[in-house]
DNA sequence: TAAGAACCCCCTGTATACAGGATGTCTCGA
DNA sequence: TCGAGACATCCTGTATACAGGGGGTTCTTA
């Protein structure tokens, strides 16, 4: 692997783990230390997490580590939404070719399959989480745009606002498989919209699902026990409530 | 002026005038001869520019000019829709302060005073241009949304997709004043919702916006010679119709 | 003449040296 | 004791040297 790639997948761990502080600067020569790499690649990471969204410039040249808001969080999501929403009605508008389709159909099944089986909480909720990035993975291919794709790759760059970011987060509480239902009858209804050819629908069955993130988000801030699972919990800023 | 900003504002203005061909590798020493800078400020342009989608990656490493198919053309009009209509929605909702809402009245005042003036008709189009670019710019502000900010920003960085792409390049057409009448038309009913805190009114009207860009497009495709008005119609690929 | 191999050149990835600017600290004087 | 000035330090911006790989071209041989 190179350095570059190698020094990018390190740095954006480090930030997402919480061990580089948000708002701390992000010195060059600090990680050159810290990842053993030349300045080069340390320098080309920082301007791709800086574009992904995770850094942010400082002023007087340099970077620091992003802070997000609740507010920003609740954003992300909604700009997921419309987003994916635009993909689906795409993906219903332009027809699948079936073999693509019979994939979407196959993984909703297997979605069903994994919430019915008889294993613990934690090993279906994980299977869940796969399945879920690869139904959103499908929608996304279907609607047959790259810049949509590129688009939707940006917003869901941050973590909390990718499709299952607060899916393990609550998988402790009491309505965890509830919602878990809930979400694959939308998966459900997308799917028949798709095949019905009915971009509006399809559009707004994926914009409602994507909302199903601002509960989880609600429910995960309730018990800030389960904020621990979110990945990038450490760069939220409570204070401003 | 700093060598970084100076190089990467020079590379866009090349590839977006066309004098590097789409589909054309764009290497670093050749950038270093005929810029006059070393290879660093060439390469952190390199990747900006990748990260706006006029550059895609090699695999090989490096990188070339973008290619955009109409197709394209069209999705990007319609991914700045949709966030566009979110950022309107979000303007509705969150209650715009009165000052900043006074702002926005007096722009469209304004877009009405310019289209009403008895002045030549390119004069009047590109005092459109401007105060069309600053409506745009109060409703993403109004949003109050850094992160939608980012997105809408991106999702315009190709210029066929900001708001203004396709205004002067059918400056020439007979329709030409009726379709800016239109969207004048368009931008009141926008305020008004905003005023009434109406989002999913906003929401549909600016997304409704967005789409005259369709049928500016369509008309300039009609008519090859109005496209050279266009910024960085040296991009589009018009072979895979 | 054709095919294969070797060679050369171009290009990127990587490391590093050097300069200029901002910041913070230490010391000296009032 | 407080303030101001000078100095040291850190950090980024910039240039450039070096290495390794890929592709094209040319030469040689059958």
């Amino acid at each position: 692997m190179s350095q570059t790639v190698d020094t990018l997948l390190k740095l954006r761990e480090l930030i997402l783990n919480g061990e580089l502080a948000p708002g701390q600067r992000v010195s060059e020569l600090t990680m050159v230390d810290r990842l053993g790499v030349s300045r080069t690649p340390v320098r080309a990471a920082l301007v791709r997490l800086e574009s992904e969204g995770l850094l942010e410039p400082l002023a007087q040249g340099g970077h620091a580590v992003a802070r997000f808001t609740e507010q920003d969080l609740r954003d992300a999501i909604e700009v997921r939404g419309v987003l994916e929403g635009l993909a689906a009605n795409f993906a219903a508008r332009r027809g699948a070719e079936s073999q693509a389709l019979d994939a979407l159909r196959a993984c909703v099944d297997a979605i069903d399959a994994a919430l019915g089986a008889d294993a613990p909480i934690l090993e279906r909720f994980s299977q869940y989480v796969a399945l879920n990035e690869r139904f959103h993975g499908y929608i996304v291919d279907l609607a047959g745009s790259p810049l949509l794709k590129r688009q939707l790759a940006r917003a869901s760059a941050l973590p909390f606002a990718s499709p299952s970011g607060f899916v393990m987060a609550q998988a402790a509480t009491p309505e965890a498989m509830a919602v878990l239902a809930t979400a694959q009858a939308q998966h459900r209804a997308v799917l028949e919209a798709i095949e019905d050819r009915d971009g509006g629908r399809a559009e707004a069955v994926m914009r409602e699902h994507a909302r199903l993130a601002h509960q989880n988000l609600r429910r995960a801030l309730r018990n800030r026990a389960a904020m621990g699972q979110l990945r990038g919990a450490a760069l939220i800023d409570f204070e401003t409530t």
